[in-house]
DNA sequence: AAGAGGAACAACCGCGGACGG
DNA sequence: TCCGTCCGCGGTTGTTCCTCT
């Protein structure tokens, strides 16, 4: 299959185009138009196969090319569509005027899929690379205050069934991300182990629920949501002592997690983002109300909204959210959903579980280095 | 100031679908 | 239906520019 390359005939010139060799294709396209690009050259007096004019003028010498840096909101439209499209650049191109697939294509290679792979996050599938976190390094910021025992060791090796809620795991690259201040003030001394232990618990209950008839997700919401109620833990830094119950201890967990989320969501003060307050409360009700089943199913999300083209998929788990003035804003939000605080927005859905994933959500701004375009 | 290494970008290569004879 | 050609796409390479030491 496929074809002999063009530019493999005697006489054919490669390399870099000159100055004379741009007029010549522009006067002649302008002139006649673009049409077979095969006889062009040898009209045009162009020692160039019909491939490279063709690059040479989508590429570069078009007149609607728009050249110059990507703007924010062009680099967020990118990784919006690739996380639906993938590397389907001319898709990608098609909804960016101006931008050629192969500036996209570059600018993905050489940029955003750097960007991504610092922060952890697979530019391929848009999920955590769970293949980078080393577990053990949640005991890191720790270390100086707390020396993991043989025990500790053996509690992160519990948590490895965590890796079935890929977006539990990136709250927890998250939170190491976000250094041990933020998680300090939850944690005393900025110990993880608290944490780690009530995930570990939550775990433990997810696969206890598991062995049980399971009830339909919106009555493990309503019994998570019981739960919650019975469960009197506005103290975060208790909470974690004795639960009775394996609702309990999954309320509790969640409840951490939230408050966990709440923190690692708090970009820093010199992003120049401005955050609205947390309604802590609300958020922690949201989480208790989202069963693990429901994290699960959020998680695949990911992988469903990319198989499909559900203009009504939040990409939630995708790790990408996009401000609503933006064209795949747009496209995909049916809804006046505001992303621009963490809280507010879904504290008043009805849907838990969607509720649940829009806490997890990460911004996309938040986690761009914001400064590249200051 | 000069060299090394990395980043950025333009251009090339190979493949495969579409289409007409 | 088959075959050759055109065209476009995605991946890769090569060159230039920039930064750091």
């Amino acid at each position: 299959m496929g074809r002999a390359p063009c530019c493999e005939k005697s006489g054919m010139k490669k390399g870099p185009w000159t100055p004379e060799e741009d007029e010549k294709l522009i006067a002649y396209i302008k002139k006649h138009g673009q049409g077979n690009w095969r006889t062009l050259p040898k009209n045009a007096g162009l020692a160039r196969c019909g491939k490279s004019c063709r690059l040479r003028w989508t590429n570069y010498l078009r007149p609607d090319i728009k050249r110059g840096r990507f703007s924010f909101e062009e680099e967020e439209t990118i990784i919006q569509l690739h996380s639906i499209l993938g590397n389907k650049w001319s898709a990608i191109a098609a909804r960016l005027p101006g931008r050629t697939d192969n500036e996209i294509k570059n600018y993905w290679n050489t940029h955003i899929r750097k960007r991504l792979l610092r922060m952890g996050i697979d530019p391929v599938t848009h999920a955590p690379r769970l293949d980078l976190l080393d577990l053990s390094a949640l005991l890191k910021p720790a270390a100086a205050a707390y020396y993991p025992t043989q025990a500790d060791l053996d509690t992160l090796r519990a948590l490895e069934p965590l890796a079935n809620y890929p977006d539990l795991l990136r709250l927890a690259s998250t939170l190491l991300s976000s250094g041990p201040p933020a998680i300090g003030d939850h944690h005393q001394n900025g110990q993880l182990l608290p944490w780690i232990l009530q995930a570990q618990m939550a775990q433990q209950a997810a696969a206890a629920m598991a062995q049980q008839v399971a009830p339909p997700p919106q009555q493990q919401a309503e019994q998570f949501m019981q739960a919650g109620a019975a469960c009197q833990m506005p103290d975060l830094v208790h909470m974690n002592s004795n639960p009775t119950t394996v609702q309990q201890q999954l309320a509790a967990a969640h409840q951490d997690m939230a408050a966990a989320a709440c923190h690692s969501m708090q970009p820093p003060n010199n992003t120049g983002y401005e955050v609205d307050s947390l309604d802590v409360p609300a958020l922690m009700q949201m989480v208790q109300a989202a069963d693990a089943s429901n994290l699960q199913q959020w998680s695949s999300t990911v992988t469903s909204s990319s198989n499909n083209n559900n203009n009504n998929n939040n990409n939630v788990g995708s790790g990408v959210s996009t401000p609503s003035s933006s064209p795949v804003a747009r496209l995909n939000h049916s809804t006046s959903t505001t992303t621009t605080t963490y809280g507010g927005a879904s504290a008043s859905t009805s849907n838990d579980a969607a509720a649940a994933a829009a806490l997890f959500n990460m911004q996309l701004s938040e986690l761009l280095d914001v400064s590249d375009y200051m």
